[in-house]
DNA sequence: GACATTTGACCAAT
DNA sequence: ATTGGTCAAATGTC
């Protein structure tokens, strides 16, 4: 029997950019295109099997590194996980969670580094967010060289929105449709912080704070009253958690050396 | 019951 | 031919 496999033609279908970006460029929010926006792509030009389009290597994509790729401001949903052949551990892949609602073609994929405490993890993103993006408050941490070429890393916690970042004015909805609970908000932290499936809520203060202006899909309110305090001690421990590991540095942000110096575009 | 995640298989790209 | 990316059935959790 076999099972019917539906496939859906995906074509995406974009003349350019192959190129992995260098990563702790974090200084433009978490997640998001180095250097602006990778706006004016048109998906879905439906370009029939037989054509070359959307030949992997084409698609615009970035690549971040990052001690919590699970907090990058958007909803994911994870629809693979692959071993890969010259990486020690397998590689996550994860679609936007608006993907079906909203036609958006980002997606992410996971790949971790190494397997030092907190390990380190390769965040390859695909296409921006044209869900309209709602990007969760997160605390996006950032593994950058350390200034002065010694070794080890320096970390820097990023909120997006922070700085200048439009999109976290205008977000909100959750997950509705598609995801009425908590995506993978899990850290791997091997310490004192417990990870079992049980990190629900974790960050997602500034609902009641002030978003002005969700789209009213129905928030679901994930956290009672509350969320913030409980936002905040997850927080604290987290970030304690990492000081015991590492240091934090105050970071001018370097980008990060080779091996991932293709550029972007 | 609804939804997310897991996992193996399929398929395209190289 | 090999490898990586995606699909979808099965399974698990809430």
């Amino acid at each position: 029997m076999a099972s019917p496999r539906m496939k859906m033609e995906q074509s995406y279908d974009f003349g350019d950019s192959s190129a992995q970006d260098a990563v702790g460029s974090a200084s433009q929010s978490s997640y998001s295109p180095p250097g602006g926006a990778l706006f004016g792509i048109s998906p879905l030009e439906s370009s029939p099997r037989g054509g070359r389009n959307n030949r992997r290597t084409d698609r615009p994509s970035w690549v971040k590194l990052t001690y919590t790729p699970y907090f990058d401001g958007h909803l994911w949903r994870k629809y693979g996980q692959k071993k890969i052949k010259d990486a020690e551990y397998p590689r996550l892949y994860f679609r936007c969670s608006y993907r079906e609602d909203r036609q958006c073609l980002a997606s992410k994929l996971l790949q971790q580094k190494n397997g030092e405490d907190p390990p380190l993890y390769e965040v390859t993103y695909t296409y921006e967010h044209t869900c309209g993006a709602a990007p969760v408050p997160f605390p996006d941490i950032v593994a950058e060289p350390p200034a002065g070429g010694r070794e080890g890393l320096v970390l820097r916690f990023d909120s997006p929105g922070g700085h200048g970042d439009a999109q976290m004015q205008q977000q909100g909805h959750f997950q509705s449709t598609t995801a009425p609970r908590s995506p993978f908000m899990m850290l791997s932290f091997g310490s004192s912080s417990r990870q079992t499936h049980d990190q629900q809520p974790a960050f997602r203060s500034d609902l009641e704070a002030g978003s002005p202006s969700f789209p009213t899909e129905g928030l679901p309110a994930l956290a009672p009253a509350n969320g913030d305090a409980d936002m905040f001690s997850t927080l604290e421990s987290f970030a304690q958690d990492f000081d015991n590991h590492m240091h934090f540095g105050d970071h001018t942000h370097l980008p990060y050396s080779s091996s991932y110096d293709d550029d972007y575009y």
